[in-house]
This record gives structure tokens, sequence and C-alpha cells, in this order.
DNA sequence: TTGTATACATACATACATGTATGTATTCTT
DNA sequence: AAGAATACATACATGTATGTATGTATACAA
């Protein structure tokens, strides 16, 4: 049981990782201590403090884990060959990241735990100074896409790029927010997407 | 300097709320001790002891002094004479929302703490429940309003009631969630309001 | 095969935060 | 005017989280 080769401790750590976010779910983040983590995970403090440096460094390396994987997707899209159609590539690139968050209870969970289970103030800071870069990053992007839509005509003629830019980025927000507070609520997918549709529909140049 | 007199005793109260905002502000919630609090304020953990039976007694006092007029004003507003325009009642009643947001710092900072320097779990769970309860309920009266709108035929023929009501709500929840993050992002009244105009234009049944 | 680094568990020292008990100077009541 | 209640301050007892120091068994390198 104890053998300790080099798979076995990322294992290790892959457990405390695991029992983090279960136990941060359930107990919100400042509440939780090491202890907690350490018996859920079958191990003892020692073992956290061996793997990390100490429980913000730990919830860094749980986000780190989730974070990737959606960034590196939006930039996929973006660069998919064919005809330009920023407006349609965003609603579909939005429709997918609801989506996942349906599909992947991992995500679904750090993300309940980012936006319910944590203060954005003091020891997490670090973390959250990457989220809030990550962040600007996509709405440059994001503002550039509603640049080209109305270059390419795709636009209403009463529709900013930068308002559209900062409605659509508030409202993805609110819905991540206010869908993982109660997610019983109403079905992400199939709602989400008519949100979505609704919105879109609005900026479009053509009435229909 | 030692007086206490009933009126005295208010005083120490609300001095006392206007401290734990500050350092619930700074320091995050689950950080703040009481003697933090008592020393900001000027007293002692005793007198916050004598006032509040603890810590998420006081949390929930603080919300209080915010949290009612703003769904007085609603119902106001719901209930002024005249011709029915529900669009436009719902789009003056968000951007009334917004300014209220930027115009009291008061307000202000409770919603800060509220968002972003809390956590949804434990102890604070019976303010939260509140919370959930005035959303619920706004949620109702604001879909009767959609309903009402597409009656008088003001409503697009391909929007539904119910979506618009989730919609508005995570765009509202969203930014107020986003602006109070970083509120040197952009202005929150003329944006605010471009980005409301933006979506309801999007609902109107002529379209311009 | 023997030393050394790894991957933890155990033990300890310290710092706080909390709740309560008690003290005390006023204020209020009668 | 005297007792009771008010509005705190002070003191204490307890629990709990944290970080570190130390112990230890195994893996691995030479």
């Amino acid at each position: 049981m104890v053998r300790r080769t080099r798979e076995d401790a990322q294992v290790t750590r892959e457990a405390i990782l695991d029992a983090a976010q279960r136990v941060f779910l359930a107990r919100g983040v400042s509440r939780t201590s090491l202890e907690q983590i350490a018996r859920e995970a079958g191990v003892t403090r020692g073992a956290i403090y061996w793997h990390f440096k100490d429980k913000s460094d730990l919830f860094s390396a749980m986000l780190e884990r989730v974070r990737l994987p959606l960034s590196d997707l939006a930039d996929a899209y973006r660069q998919g060959g064919g005809r330009r159609d920023p407006l349609g590539m965003l609603e579909k690139l939005c429709g997918l990241a609801l989506t996942k968050l349906d599909a992947s209870e991992t995500y679904r969970k750090v993300y309940i735990i980012l936006m319910t289970r944590c203060e954005f103030a003091g020891e997490m800071n670090p973390a959250f100074e990457r989220q809030l870069e990550i962040d600007r990053d996509n709405l440059r992007k994001v503002e550039q896409d509603f640049v080209e839509a109305r270059e390419l005509g795709q636009l209403a003629p009463h529709v900013d790029p930068r308002i559209a830019t900062l409605t659509l980025y508030s409202l993805m927000h609110g819905i991540y927010q206010s869908w993982l507070r109660t997610p019983q609520s109403y079905d992400i997918r199939t709602d989400g997407a008519a949100m979505l549709r609704l919105f879109f529909t609005g900026l479009r140049a053509t009435g229909h």
C-alpha cells in the first residue's frame, strides 16, 4: 500500500486535487482546512505540504487543470478556414462553452467553486489576477470579431462593436453565474442556446 | 466619551456596520475577524456581541440596510398609471438599477461584498436563501411584464417571454458582477445604458 | 550494496478566532 | 434615591488551522 514510486506520487497529487474540488464545493474554499482535504483524499497534511506550498497554491493548481481547454478551443475556432462568419462563429463558440459546462462535471464543479465558493480578495489573488488577464485577452479578441462582423455587413447599423462585446461578455458571465448558482432553474443547453439566439438575432442586419 | 444613552447605542451599532462594510470589502468576509471589525469601529468585540449574535447575524444586518429600496422602487414603477409600456418600463428600471450602483457608495460596496467578497456556502446561508427568494420573485414579475409586452405587440414575433426574462436577468447579473469586479474597465452609466438599449432594441417589433 | 533523494506520516509549537463569563459605569425606572 | 437594566470592556477558556521540524520507509542511482 505504501509503495510511492514516481507514478504513485502523481496519483496522490491528483487524488488531493480531486478531494479539494469536492470539499471546496461542499463547504466553500475559506472554510475548508487542509486537514479536511487530506482526510477526504485518504492522506495526511504531510502529503499536501509535499505537493503544494500552501492552500493558495493548491487552489491555483486545481484551476490550471481546466482553465486551458476553452481558450485554446476559441483560438482554433477563429483560425478555422472557409468563408468568414464572425457572428455565427461567436454564437457557436458561446453555445459550446455552455454545453461544456453541462457536459463536464469537473469543469462545472471548478466553475461553481470559482464563481460562488470563493472570495476575490486576499491570498488567492494571484489566481484571480491570472483569470482577469485571460478575460481581458478574450475581450480584445471578441471585439475584433465584432469589428470584422461590422465590416462584413453582418451587424445592424445601430450596433457598436465595443458595446456588443461588453454585452455579450456580461451576458455569458451572468448565465454562468446564475445557472451555476441554481442549475435546476433551467436547462442550460436548450435555454442557453435560445438566449444566445435571441441576443445574436437582435444584432443582425437582416430583421429575421 | 462613555455616555451610552439609547441613541448612542444606535450610533455604535451603525459604526459597527460601517466598519464591517469597510473591512469585508478590503479583506473578504471569511478572512475578517470580529476583532478587526471592532478595532476599525473603535470599540471592542464586547460591543459587537451585544448588538449582534455572531458574524453571520452582523452580515445579514449589513445587507438589510440596502436590500429593500430597489424592490420597492420596481413595484412602484410597475403600478405607475398612464399607458402601458412594459418594455420601456423594464429598460428604464434596469438603467436605474445600474445608475444606483454608480451613485450610492454604500449600495455599491455592499454589492461588491455580496458578489465578490463572500462565499455562497455555510454559515451565511440564511442571508443567501433570502436573496434567492427575492430573485425568484423578481423573475416572475419581469416575465409577466414580457408577456404583457407580447400581448401589446411590442415584442418581435420570434421572442419568447420566458427566454427574454432569463436573458435580461443574466445580462443584468453579468453587468453587476463584471463591473463590480473591475469598475475602471468602463462607465456603467453610459455604457450600461447602451448595453440595455442594444438588448431591448433587438427585442422590439419595429426594426429601428 | 550502500548512500541519497523521494514521498510521505507524525509530532509540535504558535497564532488566532470564537464564545462566554464577568466586571462596571452609566442610564432608566419607580 | 436605590435597585435594575443597559451598553459596553475585559478576561478567560477552548478549539482549530497553520507551518515546520522531524521521523521513516521505500525507490533509485552509482
